[in-house]
DNA sequence: TAGATATCGATGTAAGTATATCGATAAAAG
DNA sequence: CTTTTATCGATATACTTACATCGATATCTA
């Protein structure tokens, strides 16, 4: 059972990468050179061998009673996102949501950068937000095929979404960050990433629920302080 | 094997049921009585077996040849999630993220209302955004504890979170929707859910990756236009 | 140097999800 | 009224992910 040795992480695996690599960079400004996956494990609320599961597929492995080379591990996880040359996005619909992520500088640390932007609304274009110009959404095509762009990230209204999506596949667009919550129709040789956070609220209602519910039984001799409560995500390889 | 038979949602089927109350609620405008599995499962990119599993915890029942009744069903999801008497909430951090959140109306589909908002910021206080009044963040306590609000919305800086996680729990809240990368410590009798934009942006990169190593092998005789391309998330009950 | 402690890596187990199959039922078509 | 089609619901199977155990190795301390 050694065939093709499993060298692909998971997709929950893939989602708890950009936490691993916050808490690494944090501890590359301290002399630290190795960390365990103990370490990480308390750091983020996960448990030590889901940490060193996660890292099992990278190139990379640890020392018995050490831990990882920071570094090593640093690399080896933005090799693997393909984090390490910086891609530029567009992004279209300035509106709250888009200008919110205009506003944000976070991405670039996480392998995106979004270099320019798109609206429909004359009050909006020919400004710029955060350093980053907002252009008439008609000169998105042009942009897109001179600056061969291949990211593009939609926050339009819901029913703008299908046609503006349409719009940047046909400008080159292979992979879209979807804010919109629809379910985008694209083609097989193109990406999408839907973000919708009402399903965190969901989530989040739930829990609410299930904690009020079965607190009427609490235990026993239990005053413990401070624990935790996480939920994660998970999914299958489409 | 009818022991407490299974009346609980799994957390993938909870991140689904916004999604599945969307389609309804366009639904209800039309003069259609029911809806087929098969018919949710299409508007959104899931399988059919799919729909009829998360539907199956649900106190309904559907009809064969026919599909399930679109008012019962939204409100047996609605009830199930706590959506249907609307709650309240205290958003803290009006910033870039904080004020595009208060500027969203869609959250009280989703049984929540931002009714307040805070910042330590006097430049930011004592105005309103989207008709909600910013209050200064040393009125938090008074008016959560007034008020009796349950949710607050953590849109600080990360390096913030944590100190005002606290003050949220002192004054009552039970549960935080987290949007600072950070993993916040809280007792166990509160709940967090952490909304990390950059999970979805690594599913996306590392997606754009395989789309691109995967087509050096191009499917044969395969033209096939218009196919999907989703990325879920799961997980289990903590 | 010897012993205690921490940690990795491999292997195995359990839990949770997604998917397939199939009989029963309801509506529509002939 | 009979046949066809669509659909649910139950059961079974496969896959993915999380979690546990244990031996081996490295570091630290006495
Ligand atoms: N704001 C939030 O907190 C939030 C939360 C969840 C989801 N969303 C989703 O994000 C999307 C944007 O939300 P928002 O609150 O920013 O809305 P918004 O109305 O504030 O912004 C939408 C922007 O898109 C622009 N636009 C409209 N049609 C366009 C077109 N054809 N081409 C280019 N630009 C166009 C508008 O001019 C506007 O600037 C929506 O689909 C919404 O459902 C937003
Ligand atoms: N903007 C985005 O697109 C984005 C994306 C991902 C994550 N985030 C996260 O969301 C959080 C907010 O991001 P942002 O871009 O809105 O930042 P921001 O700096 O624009 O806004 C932060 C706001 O919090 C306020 N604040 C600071 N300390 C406070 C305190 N002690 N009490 C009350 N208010 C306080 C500030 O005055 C400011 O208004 C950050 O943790 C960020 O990492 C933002």
């Amino acid at each position: 059972m050694t065939i093709g040795s499993k060298r692909i992480l998971s997709y929950p695996s893939i989602r708890r990468m950009p936490s691993y690599l916050r808490v690494l960079k944090d501890l590359v400004a301290t002399d630290q050179k190795d960390v365990s996956a103990t370490f990480l494990a308390k750091a983020l609320g996960f448990e030590p061998i889901v940490v060193r599961k996660d890292f099992d597929p990278l190139p990379i492995t640890g020392k018995s009673g050490v831990g990882y080379d920071i570094h090593e591990l640093i690399k080896a996880i933005e090799d693997h996102l393909g984090w390490n040359n910086i891609t530029d996005a567009f992004l279209v619909g300035t509106g709250n949501l888009g200008s919110a992520l205009l506003g944000y500088r976070g991405f670039e640390q996480y392998g995106v950068k979004i270099v320019l932007a798109f609206d429909v609304d004359p009050a909006k274009t020919h400004q710029t937000i955060n350093d980053i110009h907002v252009l008439p959404i008609d000169e998105f095509s042009t942009m897109a095929v001179r600056m061969k762009v291949q990211i593009g990230v939609l926050a339009v209204p819901a029913e703008y979404a299908q046609p503006i999506a349409e719009q940047m596949i046909k400008a080159g667009i292979r992979a879209i960050w979807n804010f919109a919550p629809v379910k985008l129709v694209v083609p097989e040789n193109v990406v999408v990433q839907n973000e919708d956070l009402a399903e965190g609220l969901a989530v989040l209602s739930v829990k609410l629920d299930r904690l009020k519910t079965q607190s009427v039984h609490p235990i026993p001799g239990d005053t413990s302080p401070v624990p935790e409560n996480e939920t994660p995500d998970t999914h299958p390889v489409p």
